[in-house]
DNA sequence: CCTCCACAGGAAGCGCAGGAGT
DNA sequence: ACTCCTGCGCTTCCTGTGGAGG
């Protein structure tokens, strides 16, 4: 019985040829339309090998638009001439989203380096084995940290990393920071703002054509031929066109469309596929936004969202549907609604930091209040159709 | 023009948790 | 085990801002 269920999974037709290379972790060998940033980096970072000091870089850029496919496969290519050449370059990968605190950036960096069992050190003892690994052979140690705008104390970190080089006898350490985040470079201290973009790029959107072509090497390399319309692969090209040309986002689109064809026992991934993944693959982003909310502040969404089901049914005089609401109207219901929920309500002047932080997730956007409001007032407004957040947070927490 | 309104957002301070130092 | 310190989440208080309305 259950061999017969393999056996039914394993000849079950695929539109695939290998789902692995539509995964928007798999980096190809080559990354079109990035030959200018390929090229800068390169220069920034061949000092390395005559055993010089690289530049600091800072890379910035939407999400999906390359930035740490490349950084990755520069270093990966530097590592390769380095050996080719003598040059002692190592380098470390820290993705921040998870490893979120200088402490964590260094525990992380190390146990890559083969370091074990440092739980319970100080920072201070942490640093200095990085120190004696950078030291003993006078390497160059190239440290990436993507999505290095979410480190807490990020002035501390990039504080510490580069005063090594001041304590480094032989050896140096040089960094590269990744981030999607426009304000994060404000918000660091001068200092730090200038020691870690002393060298800067960004990275621009692909247009709709390129996207195109590069979503067609990837089919190309991803599913059996034929298996993809080619009006489905422009429709995925102009959805991710219109979300400022982030890749990541196509080939989600493209993986879940496969997967669904596949279910459905059809050939050729349509556009009625895409438009079906669309769906999903946006509740999914919509999902993941409001799962890592704290509970507060998915109260607060929630009473927008709440709010905008209402408005749908509630015109204003010219007819128009409301969508957008000030901030001390949703206060007031959101201390309606935290009452009946049994939670405490949390003040005026908190809530408004709630809704700086909804925002900056980009699940509501705001503006500042003009003529017809009296005085300054936040307009608040839903990123997202409000039956997609309340199904999503039904959900989950079955309100 | 002046006052009032409705809010924005800074500053101070408070209780608490979790480390570091002793 | 103990204090001390620090950061965090939050409240309270306060000043500032700009349109509405007299």
């Amino acid at each position: 019985m259950m061999d017969k269920l393999f056996e039914q999974e394993i000849q079950k037709q695929s539109v695939f040829l290998d789902s692995n290379k539509i995964s928007p972790h798999y980096i190809p060998n080559e990354l079109p339309y990035r030959e200018k940033e390929l090229k800068s980096i390169i220069q920034i970072l061949a000092p390395a090998l005559s055993g010089k000091k690289p530049g600091n870089l800072f890379i910035y850029g939407k999400t999906g638009l390359g930035k740490t496919a490349i950084s990755r496969q520069v270093v990966e290519k530097l590592l390769e001439y380095a050996k080719k050449y003598n040059s002692k370059i190592d380098s470390v990968y820290t993705n921040c989203h998870i490893h979120n605190t200088q402490y964590r950036v260094l525990i992380n960096s190390l146990n890559k380096k083969g370091f074990k069992d440092l739980t319970g050190y100080a920072s201070s003892h942490l640093y200095e084995k990085l120190l004696s690994y950078v030291d003993s052979d006078g390497k160059t140690l190239i440290i990436i940290l993507d999505e290095i705008d979410k480190v807490k104390d990020i002035n501390e970190l990039i504080y510490l990393l580069t005063r090594s080089n001041d304590e480094l006898e032989k050896g140096h350490v040089s960094l590269i920071g990744i981030s999607n985040n426009v304000m994060f470079k404000e918000k660091l201290d001068p200092r730090s703002k200038s020691t870690l973009c002393e060298k800067e790029m960004v990275f621009a959107p692909y247009n709709a054509k390129q996207i195109q072509e590069i979503l067609n090497q990837r089919v190309k390399i991803g599913f059996k031929e034929n298996s993809v319309s080619d009006s489905a692969i422009n429709l995925v090209a102009a959805l991710a066109a219109s979300e400022n040309g982030d890749i990541r986002y196509s080939l989600n689109l493209l993986l879940k469309g496969g997967e669904l064809a596949d279910n459905a026992g059809d050939n050729q991934v349509t556009d009625e596929h895409i438009n079906t993944a669309r769906k999903i693959v946006e509740e999914d982003i919509v999902l993941s936004l409001i799962d890592t909310l704290p509970e507060y502040q998915q109260l607060v969404l929630f009473t927008i969202a709440k709010l905008a089901e209402l408005g749908e049914n509630n015109k204003n005089l010219l007819g128009e549907t409301i969508d957008t609401w000030i901030s001390g109207e949703v206060y007031k219901h959101y201390t309606e609604l935290s009452k009946q929920f049994g939670k405490e309500t949390r003040s005026a002047r908190w809530f408004r930091e709630y809704l700086k932080d909804l925002e900056m997730t980009g699940l509501i956007t705001t503006t500042m209040s003009g003529a017809g409001q009296r005085g300054t007032t936040q307009l608040i407004k839903l990123a997202f159709p409000a039956d997609k957040i309340l199904n999503v947070m039904k959900k989950q927490y079955d309100l």
